[in-house]
DNA sequence: TTCTAATTTACTTTTATATTGACATCAGCG
DNA sequence: CGCTGATGTCAATATAAAAGTAAATTAGAA
């Protein structure tokens, strides 16, 4: 790994400054933003910004890009964006829509290098008719906003405006066939026009008290 | 809670216009609508809906649909970190060998308030001798640290030394078993001398890659 | 001097905003 | 069924703002 010359004062300083924005805001400065707080001009802190880079304390991305990426002591590239949240959304339905507060259920920290793809959302699945593929009742489905599926995929769908079920979803020449994944229950059949899909389920994350349920 | 990516002067006025309308009017406007009443084109405002959803500031539904779903509008900063990063072990050997990195296979983000303990740790299940209690192979298993077990609880044993595995655990007077949750499979027998327990399972994480190996 | 840090100024690139026009979609109506 | 009006979407384009880059320059310190 490339050695780290050690880093004058104003240089430490403007580094533990982007290390806490990073972090703690979750934001990216942008050069004048960053000069602005500094007290110095941009071109300082873009002067700055490659020293550092030159140092091996940081690796920039592009050549017009904003994004910076830390660099722990060891030279791997350390998570300042390797969290990110998502939110758990209560209900779905289609009728009116539900205000912030009634359906925000809180939010789920995920990790960005499990699950890539924006405006992710989370679900918390209601019933066992998916234990077959390892979905059990009061896990959280991590899903992908989609309109549509393919055939064979683990979709979250919402049937005749009412009832928000993840089943696997198959696209026939006449119908639409939901597969629950479970042998006590059997597919179902749909008009075109009853179901609408909401996203994909593309992870689960299962807590405490989901493993404590279930019987040995 | 993060802080979603900062708005524009502009966003945040036509996200105070729609807080405003669908609040106190309790009516979503039209794109047209809207359009008037902010002095610009339709597309104008179809593009700021985009860019709010982007930043993760609503949800809309369905294509043609126009219901509308604000996320936390208040942005409250709920608490400090929410996260937390655990080790993902790649091998387990007898000891506790999650000090030194390693046995490293990588990083795992966790949400907080979903996993409590200290010195967290996480395994790759292999083999699906857990399906039944939906662990399949690809898991990420979440571990808190433990040397021993209570009767029926899910736990990470090491066997004769060589062996990690996942499997239900029961101490009987003169024996260990440890029980596969899959008919396919029967439960197995351990002299007390034989079985290390090394952490009780609490959760399971599982990302698309594990989500799209299940066969319909 | 040479090096570092900073400034000013002038660029290029990217993003945000806005426009127009054409094209789906839906609901109601005859 | 087709018509109609209101709606949401898309593509191409234009303009402005904001952000990153580069060059020339200055001042101070080793």
């Amino acid at each position: 790994m490339a050695k780290r010359s050690p880093l004058t004062d104003k240089q430490r300083h403007f580094l533990t400054y982007l290390e806490r924005e990073i972090r703690q805001e979750d934001h990216i400065p942008s050069l004048r933003q960053a000069a602005a707080q500094m007290g110095v001009s941009h071109t300082a802190v873009a002067q700055m910004l490659k020293a550092l880079e030159d140092k091996g304390y940081l690796r920039r991305e592009g050549r017009y890009s904003r994004t910076i990426h830390l660099l722990n002591p060891t030279g791997e590239t350390a998570g300042p964006q390797r969290w990110r949240e998502i939110p758990v959304i209560g209900q779905i339905t289609a009728g009116l829509p539900m205000y912030a507060q009634e359906e925000w259920d809180g939010a789920l920290v995920i990790d960005r290098n499990l699950y890539h793809g924006e405006n992710l959302f989370a679900l918390r699945v209601r019933g066992d008719s998916m234990k077959d593929v390892g979905i059990l009742s009061g896990d959280l489905a991590v899903c992908e906003p989609r309109q549509y599926a393919g055939n064979g995929e683990i979709v979250v769908a919402l049937i005749r405006n009412e009832e928000a079920t993840v089943k696997r979803f198959f696209l026939r020449p006449d119908h639409i066939e939901l597969k629950p994944e479970n042998e006590a229950y059997e597919p179902t059949r749909y008009g075109f026009s009853e179901v609408l899909i909401q996203g994909k389920v593309i992870g689960i994350q299962r807590g405490p008290e989901g493993i404590a349920h279930t019987k040995p």
